[in-house]
RNA sequence: GUGGUUGUAGCUCAGCUGGUUAGAGCGCCGGAUUGUGGUUCCGGAGGUCGCCGGUUCGAAACCGGUCUUCCACCCCA
């Protein structure tokens, strides 16, 4: 045998059954974005290295994938950084597209490079693949798909309302009870940077922060430590790290903790406007809790912040993510334009529905009535019926060879395929068809009329 | 990018401190059964032991490298 053929790491393929539950999911969120008023768009797969380099922070530029020139792509190289592998000038000398990482700032482009047919608001959502460059683990591959929808172009916190109802709403129609919402904001974080005096450390802190739940209160303010960040100002942080209760509780000690801060009282401020709302018009199966230890690396949030983790017990990394972010299109030149989006991670939520058994038996891959062929003649007997069959929305096949009996019934059972019709010399002469259920063994023979009656329920 | 882990038949895995011709279960193909699958019985096909190199009289096994799998860190969906 040749060498076994593989795929590159990370990535996959997907059978039958599993494209239709990708489907099922997606159609799902779709029908919801759609009911939301998002509308879609598509972005190409690659974009130019400058749209996207530079925008995710460092660590980002390192996982994103670059496409190497075609051609002679040595040609615009020096010798001495060739001989000195110096990778940093190296890098846009060869390359000059890249694999897109995320479906925001390409919308952000999108934006800039269409604002004259765009009416603001816009609302927009994409279900597209991206690419990541990262070591591949449990939920994590090198290619995956996001679902997003965003709104440019209204600074309105409803936006933000809207967006949590909208998770609520997929996850209500996943049958995914007991998702949490975490929400936070980005004022908060630098409103508490600027009471401890530590504005100018604010990434490194709330990266710190993030940890809380993961590495405990003493090695997160180690590592505060280790940052720089004065040991008296990490003092001050102690009720952040005991912050305990519901939503409206966490809210007021860390209230007492911003009062001198404008901005840490702006972002307070936005959240309560966001949870009145939400206790006006509750959730149905999702949680809102607010996590001030909520970072989120991707450096272009602004605003509120969102994860959504899923429910206790299953172990996966988020499901979902997003936020508001003031200046996103500032980069590609268009001021003012603030936007707010979420993302769904539709391959986590995937591994989550299956551990969680939630996959409607419907979703299934194969046909619904597949047609024993005997031979010639019965084949064109079947032939007729296996056209009505569809033309109602039934989903038919006709075995393609007059295999034996015994071949064929596997097929169907391989399948899973609910329904056999048999159709030999006796149905021919009656004008009938034998409907055998798979499931049960039973036969009968009928009048095909009320076979296609029964079959398009 | 850092640390660990995995790789033997289509799949899941045995294979002793290195020893002759590498095994099992499941699956696949054929038959028992020319109009009946998912349960039975019989037979058959299928392997450069991830790849490259080294140690040895001898390597699936030991060593080095490399690729791959999974996990953790980092980061994230």
């Amino acid at each position: 045998m040749a060498q076994k053929p593989s795929i590159p790491k990370g990535t996959r393929d997907f059978s039958p059954l599993e494209v239709q539950r990708r489907r099922y999911i997606m159609s799902i969120i779709q029908t919801h974005f759609e009911n939301y008023g998002f509308m879609p768009i598509e972005t190409p797969s690659f974009e130019n290295s400058d749209t996207l380099m530079g925008k995710y922070g460092e660590e980002g530029d390192r996982l994103i994938f670059k496409i190497l020139n075609s051609g002679d792509y040595l040609k615009k190289t020096r010798e001495e950084d060739l001989t000195q592998g110096n990778e940093a000038a190296l890098t846009p000398k060869i390359s000059e597209k890249a694999l897109r990482y995320d479906l925001t700032v390409p919308f952000a482009r999108y934006v800039v490079q269409h604002q004259n047919d765009i009416a603001f608001p816009f609302k927009r959502y994409q279900i597209q693949n991206v690419w990541r460059a990262d070591r591949p683990q449990k939920g994590r591959f090198r290619e995956f798909t996001q679902c997003d929808a965003d709104v440019v172009g209204s600074n309105s916190l409803l936006q933000e309302v809207e967006l949590i109802q909208l998770y609520d709403a997929v996850f209500t129609s996943l049958q995914l009870d007991g998702c949490t919402i975490k929400i936070n904001n980005r004022k908060i974080l630098a409103g508490i940077a600027e009471v401890i005096g530590a504005e100018d450390k604010l990434i490194d802190f709330t990266v710190a922060l993030d940890k809380l739940d993961k590495i405990g209160k003493e090695k997160v303010q180690q590592e505060m430590l280790d940052k720089g960040i004065a040991g008296e100002a990490i003092e001050k942080l102690d009720p952040v790290f005991t912050l305990s209760g519901g939503y409206a509780e966490k809210m007021k000690s860390i209230k007492s903790l911003l009062n001198d801060s404008a901005v840490g009282m702006r972002g307070i401020e936005e959240l309560e406007f966001i949870n009145d709302f939400i206790q006006r018009i509750p959730l149905k199966t999702a949680q809102l809790d607010l996590d001030i230890t909520l970072a989120r690396g991707l450096n272009y949030y602004t605003g509120c912040i969102f994860e959504v983790a899923a429910p206790e017990g299953i172990s996966m990394g988020s499901i979902g993510g997003g936020g508001r972010y003031d200046d996103l299109t500032g980069i590609f030149g268009m001021k003012d334009m603030s936007g707010v989006g979420i993302s769904f991670g539709l391959d986590r939520i995937y591994l989550v529905l299956e551990q969680l058994n939630l996959f409607p038996p419907s979703v299934r891959a194969g046909v619904e009535a597949l047609f024993v062929n005997f031979g010639a003649n019965e084949a064109a007997y079947c032939a007729g019926w296996v056209s009505r069959f569809r033309e109602s929305g039934i989903k038919s096949e006709l075995y393609p060879d007059a295999a034996k009996m015994k071949k064929q019934m596997t097929y169907a059972d391989r399948n899973e395929i609910p329904y056999v019709i048999i159709a030999g010399e006796n149905e021919i002469n009656a004008g009938k068809l034998t409907l055998k259920h798979m499931a049960t063994g039973e036969e009968e023979k009928l009048d095909p009329q009320d076979i296609i009656q029964r079959l398009s329920n």
